[in-house]
DNA sequence: TTCCCACCTGGAGCACACTCCAGGTCAACC
DNA sequence: GGTTGACCTGGAGTGTGCTCCAGGTGGGAA
């Protein structure tokens, strides 16, 4: 069974230690495991978890939501059809962002386009 | 000539009132006219440019990147070089932020596949 | 004339998501 | 034995982008 020094937990996750031990006292990350001196150590089921974080955060889910969607997975498998919802729910929002990006960035290539032609 | 009071502004442009002042204050906006009795009259052209910073801001352009835009738009029809330059490479971060949203979104719809393999 | 309502200003306060700090522990290397 | 470096804790501080507030003005309806 692989672990992760917080050290390693970082390069793992692309998360800082700070925001780490943030999650963790937040509760979006469940008590990780210390060793006898007191120091975390990561299984692969938190990396994995990090990475859906990491998933959710960076397509702009807010941490309440997180922090729901934490609580139905540790509330145990009962709770998979509302991880669902809550999922395309988050997926709706993602796909509209997409959208609206792409229709900003029309207007910003038209800006550009005007500013070429008046050069 | 058109004008817009504040209330029209807001309307028009979906900024509150209070994010038309904070604009103004911190220069994003230039110094908005007022009537006799000290109250703005937006011109068109603020509500245009109005329109484009919040294309800016609505695709992730932080306030200071929108602060020198605006003085490079200030500051003549010279530096139209400069704009095209900046917002091409907003462009590009842009770009970036579909990409990725894109590429989360597989992520989230596996995840979802996953759930409803399970259930 | 009295009321209300939209608006004004300067400045304080707030939500979010971290990020930093002080003071301490422990293991390992020199 | 001493020093270094990674890590610990609780709690304070920060940056961004607004948002709210107190106290006041001016114009129009009742």
């Amino acid at each position: 069974m692989t672990v992760y020094t917080p050290a390693e937990a970082v390069e793992e996750t692309g998360f800082s230690l700070d925001t780490l031990r943030y999650y963790e006292k937040i509760g979006l990350l469940e008590r990780v495991t210390r060793n006898a001196s007191g120091q975390r150590r990561f299984t692969q089921d938190d990396i994995g978890w990090l990475g859906m974080l990491r998933c959710l955060r960076d397509t702009g889910m807010p941490i309440a939501t997180m922090l729901r969607f934490a609580e139905l997975v540790r509330a145990g498998d009962h709770t998979i059809p509302d991880r669902i919802k809550l999922l395309e729910e988050h997926d709706r929002q993602v796909q509209a962002q997409i959208a609206n990006l792409a229709e900003r960035q029309r207007y910003i290539h038209n800006k550009i386009s005007y500013y070429r032609s008046v050069m």
